[in-house]
DNA sequence: GACATCTAGTTCAACGTCGAACTATAACGT
DNA sequence: ACGTTATAGTTCGACGTTGAACTAGATGTC
């Protein structure tokens, strides 16, 4: 922040902002007029595999339940992705990718697939490679101390 | 976000998680009900001074300016902040804080004095002073690629 | 000077998120 | 078995943000 702003501070500063400009970047390529909570959502799914509950979801972006059934409510509603009940728990239900879902998700990165290059190009992997171990430390650090 | 994902996604991964958990927490420790957006433009008035127009802050955060006439009218009903018409300038306003503004961000630099005290005692400044060139720079080529 | 273009600010609907209240089912303790 | 507590999911109101449409004032061009 100032001059005097403790370092601490000046570096969650800048985070808050890249993150502010790189969400912008990505929802303006982003295609079907998918939003960034869908690709995220969705991407996940193909990521961790599918039938997980939407409990999960939430603790895995550190989100709450109320904002995962509203995002799967929508995608319910496109036909990306379908709402089973869990045969194990009867509070719970299991999400799974349709073939529909799976093919937006194929097209959200191939429209993603370039959209840092032109700051990665002249960059190089170098100091992102460098700086993401201190990164992930800090989230594992603030995450393990959420209540 | 996968194992095989480039490094530069891996990167933008985390800092979504940290900003969010990182606001969370902000959040979490705000006194009289003020929100994060609330604290930042009252900070932000003071770091920068007063007599800003609200185009000038909406710049400086990367925010649209319909969000800053929001936080700005809900500052000004609770008497934080004032805005006065420029005098040069018949479109533009000017952001002034009140004494109750200035006194409401000392108790919100208080409460925050210590957010991150359990992460930076660690650690101390050595790890955040290393990263913050490289998030700066990475902040001002995003910043600077915007349309 | 007249007209087109740019800029400052507001408003509106839509979306994601939160926190809190609620229902329903599970798990636990005695 | 019963009652307590914990968990899964939904709903609701509030807030910040966006993008688009709009008004009003400034700037530039011919």
């Amino acid at each position: 922040m100032t001059t005097a702003d403790p370092v601490v501070f000046a570096v969650f500063n800048e985070i808050a902002i890249i993150d502010q400009l790189a969400q912008a970047r990505l929802a303006k390529v982003l295609p079907d007029g998918l939003l960034v909570p869908h690709f995220t959502l969705l991407n996940h799914l193909v990521r961790v595999g599918d039938g997980r509950s939407p409990v999960d979801i939430a603790r895995a972006f550190q989100i709450t339940k109320g904002a995962v059934t509203n995002t799967l409510q929508r995608l319910e509603a496109r036909g990306l992705v379908r709402l089973a009940p869990d045969p194990d728990d009867g509070r719970a239900k299991r999400v799974f990718l349709t073939p529909a879902g799976r093919a937006a998700r194929e097209r959200c990165i191939a429209a993603v697939a370039d959209l840092f290059a032109d700051i990665h190009g002249p960059l190089g992997d170098g100091p992102f490679a460098a700086a993401l171990p201190f990164l992930r430390d800090l989230r594992q650090r603030l995450d393990k101390a959420r209540d």
